[in-house]
DNA sequence: TTGTTTACTGAACATCGTTCATTATGTTTG
DNA sequence: CAAACATAATGAACGATGTTCAGTAAACAA
């Protein structure tokens, strides 16, 4: 009786292909541009299918921000090459800003917009996907109390901290409160006002 | 010739009208649950009226978020009892937090929402109240500066730094990114993220 | 008293997320 | 093979949304 696997199947084909054609209109027009209609008329199925597949539509963009995730904890993958603990941190955060840099609507989904949390907060459920990736930072900073390179002794804490500059750094840019510093000069002043943070946890974390 | 000044005055009267009630529904029910329906129903007058006063959503609410700037302006002017600047830096840093904490739907529409900034980009102005508010800081950080309590000579730089680090914790917090940390827990975390941050530039900025 | 400017509105447009009765399709049973 | 059932998909609708515009009524000017 494979008949129910084939069912399930082609579930997931369905959910696929919803997902596939939402991330594509999602990273061409941008979040707010993007309605349940475009997507059925992208699929060209009727509107009402997708909510077979989804809850509603926060429970389709929770999906699209998990798979931001793993293409974000893809990007953190190289920095195990590197040598001290203390420069894999500097790359991670770096790498934290190109991916925001790069990639702004999925940042946008994954770290800022409040949709994907709505759908978790109904179902009670915990956040997975930040954890893991919050999990990834700080083991990194723990490799660095370890070895010495950071003498405060709490790696939650001072892993929040960190998380917390490089993201300001991020949701400023790309929620445009940046244009403070002018066009040009903006993108710059942020890799610089990052050098300097790390600059200063090396001297005095 | 009267009759034009009284005019004007009717005129501002009537956008002060519009922007209390969004403002009060606005605290009430938070951004996305208020309307220009809602807001012209609470004035008892027509949703077309508000046109007439506010070139579209976007505007009106960048005028709110005008409002926001001159209440947060003011929360930060008792930093100038402190004794030091250090102290100044770090008194303005908490009252930041606390700002958001207290008044998140006002800290959104500042610091996070598309909606303002929208409204002066078509506009081709520049943020001016983003501006002011962050010259207050670079100020405090020059004294700073000045009188040797960091080292770092680039004000500008080291402000955006530290204005990063504290919007990403009150954004993190706002946009429920802090839920990995557990809901007790959070609050003192983020507390206790931004003393380290404190030490952190006291010993090494 | 006229004519004209001004303030306001009701109704409409296009769009949105979402639901539901109905249809079409595929599967199981007699 | 035919009848009964289960599933997938849909068209049409509901109540919203932001926004526009022709039309009305009141305030002003001549």
């Amino acid at each position: 009786m494979g008949i129910l696997e084939r069912k399930e199947r082609e579930r997931e084909e369905m959910r696929r292909l919803i997902l596939e054609a939402a991330q594509k209109l999602f990273l061409a027009n941008g979040y707010e541009k993007v309605s349940i209609r475009n997507i059925a008329d992208e699929i060209e199925y009727s509107p009402a299918t997708i909510y077979l597949y989804f809850k509603d539509k926060n429970e389709l963009f929770f999906a699209l921000h998990q798979q931001a995730f793993r293409k974000l904890i893809n990007e953190f993958a190289p920095i195990a090459h590197l040598q001290t603990p203390m420069d894999k941190l500097e790359e991670m955060g770096r790498l934290y800003i190109r991916f925001a840099f790069e990639n702004p609507e999925l940042f946008d989904l994954m770290f800022i917009m409040n949709a994907p949390m709505d759908a978790i907060e109904c179902r009670e459920d915990i956040w997975d996907d930040g954890h893991q990736a919050f999990q990834v930072l700080q083991n990194v900073v723990q490799e660095c109390i370890d070895s010495g390179a950071i003498q405060h002794p709490d790696a939650e804490r001072a892993g929040l901290m960190i998380w917390s500059t490089v993201h300001g750094l991020a949701a400023l840019f790309l929620r445009k409160r940046m244009m403070i510093f002018g066009e040009e000069r903006k993108k710059t002043l942020m890799d610089e006002a990052y050098d300097l943070f790390v600059q200063t946890i090396r001297k005095g974390l």
